[in-house]
DNA sequence: CGGTCAAATGATACGACATATCGTTTCAAT
DNA sequence: ATTGAAACGATATGTCGTATCATTTGACCG
């Protein structure tokens, strides 16, 4: 009888799997009294659908249907919600990524572009020592690391 | 005999003391082929005469008869022979500052922007391990630390 | 369901920042 | 002094991000 079942019965709606993390974002964008806009839910698609760390300019060609300042403005919105970090490069060019996790920091290759989240490596502490040394109460750091991924590890 | 002695006799050429460090920035530069110009000599004294990490437009604003792209040119130089260091504050505005050693990092005051340069905080061999077990090697970072100094620390 | 109004949008102007271009000047070695 | 390359300055160009403002839209409410 039930010759080949699909895992999922999603042959109706064949949304892609990101519509799931798009849903999850707007909805915590409106538990913040943001609304649920067309323009605002193709930027945080897009953002999805990007596998390496982005720039606000590719976003904004990847959506030319939707207003640059519209891109931006959905930016700063997931970034000031923590939906999306920003990560700088060493020639300080700045790109965007989906967050997972909480405060973290990110291991860029400088040949593909990839991302990695440093684990295990709790810098604020001794930070905050040192700055206590020269006499600061720290508030704040910024820290990227660069290097070469695994795949662009041959010379 | 002996009246009153002046510490140096420098009343001849009343050179400010920046002159020295100007002089031997100049030399370095000489060692690498780089030329002894008067514009450049201009630069390089008014990024001394700078009491916090000053940005590129300030330079040019304080060197009217220097051209933009001269004052950025001499900055580049110098960030690249190593002889002035480049600092980035929050809102990622780019800062430079005479460097005084080797590779280290700033301690920035949020409130009045002094620096100070983070001492015995041996960051590198942490990343570098954190980042071989993210299967990465690490070839370089950048490390912002933000607060308040002692005079601004009151709330 | 249709009206209402603030939020959000998009076209575009604007401004900051930094580099590219290119004819002219200047240094330093001969 | 001559000379060729380095450096300069005026200015054009390009990128990136925000401000402005008239128009649209989405959430709420009766």
């Amino acid at each position: 009888m039930v010759a080949t079942t699909p895992r999922h019965s999603g042959h109706e709606h064949p949304r892609p799997r990101s519509a799931a993390v798009v849903d999850d974002i707007v909805a915590q964008l409106s538990d913040r009294g943001y609304r649920d806009t067309e323009p605002r839910r193709l930027v945080i698609s897009a953002a999805a659908a990007q596998g390496r760390p982005f720039t606000a300019e590719e976003l904004c060609a990847a959506l030319p249907c939707v207003g640059r300042a519209t891109v931006y403005r959905g930016l700063r919105l997931l970034v000031e919600t923590d939906q999306v970090c920003r990560v700088l490069l060493e020639d300080r060019e700045l790109r965007y990524q989906l967050s997972h996790q909480g405060h973290h920091h990110h291991l860029l290759c400088a040949v593909c572009g990839a991302s990695a989240d440093l684990e295990g490596c709790d810098v604020e502490d001794m930070l905050r020592d040192a700055a206590v040394a020269a006499g600061f109460r720290m508030s704040g750091h910024w820290l990227e690391v660069y290097g070469r991924c695994g795949e662009c590890a041959e010379d």
